[in-house]
DNA sequence: CTAATAATCTAACGATCGTTAGATTATGAT
DNA sequence: ATCATAATCTAACGATCGTTAGATTATTAG
């Protein structure tokens, strides 16, 4: 009876550390941060992550061993995408872990937001309620098929390598709050640095879809 | 600037992958576990977990390197103890992860709770309620340095071990809630089982302090 | 049909990890 | 002082992991 016991935990824990397992790699957390922001075939996540095609589908298929991603076939492409919300909610939990326990990572984040182009002390409620009466404008950066499988609410699709063209589309008279994938993601910052640099007021929101959702606050998905 | 952005992304990442290989192996998700029940020494770590005290040792310099455990010395003792809740927190959710997404261990768990003894649909607040108004006899089948450490409010110590020369303390009158370290503990189902052999109206409460904690429900530590 | 593309599978390598045994350090008891 | 205890450090082993290259499987285009 008390071995049995120890049968039954070691399984139990086990099962647990195939997750653990899963999430070892920094490659593989970066793959399950770019399907955060909507499903996308193998050959876009290689080169996101700027690995070998090959790299990542191994990397696929231990994710999908550890039902966090799921496949689905279409043509010649094999989309991926998170088995639910609650791979997303755990992305940002150990990522949140990992800034408050790592110094390392709080240095290096910090960096990130030593430009003055930071709005830190924002919240998601706020940036929702200034949104909604027009205050500021809230810009997308991220490609549009990820705008498509979710954004902000009121948020404007721009892609970062369309700012430059369309840069005249964008208000002078109010605050530009532009958003992308998430803390660990660089496109928001470029935007907001170029949009200081032609003299608009504009910052960067350090905050992506996953981490808007997992505080239960409402996301828009075009159809 | 593109590859430095590629640099820096690699080094986030691999912070964070910091924190999945503290947490990719069995045992040491087992210390953490134990250690949300309170600090406690190398020694009873390697007990508890049924390891010995070398692996112990080993497995927990991993954590500490990870910044989710910190140690105390005191005498010839080290005592152990995870560096703030959110560690809890995070075990708490990993956990749950794990038994959304892996049906293995959604089995393993309905295996322990198939007996008849379960209490699942009562939530942490009905629990409370029912505590405070004296309907039920909350029971903290638990070793008593971890009582100390935090404990349900309402909740009685009693050790498992000590669960049947104590008997005669129990009512016979209204239901009897155990609980113990968690999902994965096993001495609360023990000790439910045993009291209904003997006549008792006894329930397993599956959820321990972190869980209660992490769901934002008080907890009363003993000084 | 053949050619090209997207993705996976297989095999292999070096690196890392889990675990154990033996030596070592620090503390408390005698 | 000597001895016992608690814990860590070091070295070593087999096992596993990350990564790459080469062959292989589906699917689409011509």
């Amino acid at each position: 009876m008390k071995s049995s016991g120890r049968q039954v935990k070691d399984l139990l824990y086990a099962q647990v550390a195939r997750i653990g397992k899963a999430v070892c790699s920094p490659k593989r957390l970066e793959l399950i941060d770019l399907l955060c922001q909507g499903e996308k075939p193998v050959e876009r996540l290689a080169a996101e992550a700027q690995i070998s095609l090959k790299l990542a589908s191994a990397h696929l298929k231990e994710l999908r061993l550890a039902h966090l991603v799921e496949a689905r076939k279409e043509g010649k492409n094999v989309f991926y995408r998170l088995t639910g919300n609650s791979v997303a909610d755990f992305w940002v939990a150990i990522r949140s872990l990992a800034e408050d326990r790592l110094l390392d990572l709080q240095a290096a984040l910090d960096k990130l937001t030593e430009h003055p182009h930071e709005l830190k002390p924002l919240s998601g409620k706020e940036l929702l309620g200034l949104a909604k009466n027009g205050e500021i404008m809230v810009l997308d950066v991220r490609p549009p098929s990820e705008y498509a499988a979710g954004h902000l609410p009121y948020a404007q699709s721009m892609p970062l390598d369309e700012l430059k063209k369309r840069i005249a589309e964008l208000p002078r008279d109010k605050p530009i709050v532009a958003y992308c994938r998430g803390p660990f993601c660089l496109m928001a910052v470029e935007a907001a640095e170029l949009l200081n640099k032609k003299g608009f007021h504009a910052v960067r929101f350090e905050e992506g879809v996953a981490e808007w959702r997992a505080h239960g606050l409402p996301v828009e998905v075009e159809r």
